[in-house]
DNA sequence: TCTGGGGTCCTAGGACCC
DNA sequence: TCTGGGGTCCTAGGACCC
């Protein structure tokens, strides 16, 4: 046995809500929403929430007129908690095997190819480990290639039988056609609501009927990922694993602001603040932006006058420096910006990522002021790492920030924040 | 009144060249 | 009147993921 490909998908069970949950153990047992930023809509769910029916993406203002009659418990979104129980779970997953992938921030993929035991008594142990250490619940799915070991997953979760493991090789040939027909094409790895209906108008519903499908055929339909789909249904593995996080080929910034925004100089104000965040971020993977863009629009929904615009510039020479890349920024949101509208959002996008290593610049890029900037956006980073997250700031990005997004039931970071941490009274 | 944010990959079609 | 064919590059848009 356990000889070929054994792939294993490992995802914490409603992670934000769970997580939430470990410290707050008043949350247990009830419905409970997870708030994009601003409050804006549902983007977890607690299982209690789903099997009222409460779909994913549903906006908030919807839900709170009833909330508290069905007892219904809303919270903020709080990334740097979710981010730290994140890395606490993917730790104690490489500690299994050799060869991980992190996929999300609460999945991972591991290749448990070659290890002798059960692969089932390996996952279990592993979902055991992880309760033990943070509390939270896993599921692991396993099979021969990325896209069944998701399936498999899928299937732990939602059959309570398998106990939260799943390994689809121990099943009969005849067990897994009848639980990969019992599959919708919908809920297939890679196959989302626009290719779903058209692959129904194909007969083809469910899993089984997907992976019996010509591969060529379905390239000719559709395109080359369905056709791995196809194959990775089959059992081949067409999508690697990828241990190393490839460096981003793009690095977005965008918010709602909590409120209506009308003027340029509030547009400006977190259009700069949304460039620092960005070329932050840049810097951290060691790398220049050889172009931007800058985004502005209203909001799509209600009849107000509706307005969009995205405007992509390229830069004289590739950077990463946030003063150069802000001025940039600016003078495209000038060309964008249009008075008389009622501004919901705007975001920026560095584009054309470079590695910094090496980097040739323009005719006048390498005189001193190469050095300068880049001593000082390593201060800028490291007094903001010390002190606090935008700390130091250029003066663009304003003070007040009038605009800034609502939290309104936002939890403590429990695990990153020493004025904030759990402490227990006897 | 109130509707998220951050990514990737593929394809079709236009511009342009010889 | 007749009005090729092939290649490359770029961009916009569509589809998916969490």
């Amino acid at each position: 046995m356990n000889t070929g490909r054994s792939i294993a998908l490992i995802d914490v069970n409603n992670f934000y809500a769970s997580c939430e949950r470990v410290f707050n153990p008043k949350l247990a047992g009830i419905p409970l929403a997870i708030l994009s930023n601003n409050d804006g809509c549902v983007i977890a769910r607690s299982a209690e929430l789903k099997a009222m029916g409460i779909k994913m993406g549903m906006p908030w203002f919807q839900l709170k007129e009833n909330a508290e009659r069905e007892g219904i418990m809303a919270m903020s979104s709080n990334y740097a908690l979710y981010q730290d129980m994140s890395n606490r779970v993917m730790e104690i997953i490489g500690q299994f095997a050799p060869f991980q992938e992190v996929y999300s921030i609460d999945e991972s993929f591991l290749d448990l190819s070659g290890q002798r035991r059960c692969h089932t008594d390996i996952a279990l142990d592993l979902r055991a480990r992880i309760k033990q250490f943070t509390g939270l619940p896993v599921c692991v799915g396993m099979g021969p290639s990325k896209t069944l070991a998701k399936l498999a997953n899928h299937v732990a979760k939602k059959q309570s039988q398998y106990g939260g493991a799943l390994d689809l090789h121990e099943l009969s040939p005849t067990a897994l056609e009848d639980l990969l027909s019992s599959i919708e094409c919908r809920d297939i790895w890679g196959i989302g609501s626009r290719l779903a209906p058209r692959l129904q108008e194909l007969g083809i519903s469910n899993a089984l009927q997907l992976r019996q499908a010509d591969p060529e055929f379905i390239r000719q339909q559709f395109s080359v990922v369905m056709q791995k789909t196809v194959l990775e249904l089959q059992g081949q593995a067409c999508i690697e694993l990828e241990e190393v996080a490839p460096p981003k080929q793009e690095i977005i910034s965008s918010r709602s602001f909590g409120t209506r925004v009308q003027d340029l100089q509030n547009l400006e104000e977190s259009v700069s603040l949304y460039m620092a965040t960005a070329a932050e971020k840049l810097r951290r993977q060691a790398s220049y932006a050889g172009a931007l863009r800058v985004f502005i629009m209203t909001s799509p929904f209600g009849d107000g006058p509706k307005y969009a615009n995205s405007k992509v510039i390229s830069l004289p020479s590739p950077t990463d420096d946030t003063r150069q890349l802000i001025g940039v920024a600016l003078w495209l949101l000038g060309k964008l910006y249009r008075p008389g509208f009622d501004y919901l959002k705007a975001g920026v996008g560095l584009l054309e990522i470079m590695p910094a290593a090496g980097q040739q610049t323009d005719m006048f890029g390498f005189s001193a002021g190469n050095e300068k900037s880049a001593r000082l956006m390593n201060t800028l980073d490291a007094v903001n790492r010390r002190m606090g997250k935008g700390k130091l700031r250029l003066a663009s990005q304003g003070y007040k920030a009038p605009w800034a997004m609502k939290q309104e039931h936002k939890s403590n970071s429990y695990t990153t924040s020493w004025n904030e941490v759990v402490v227990i009274k006897n």
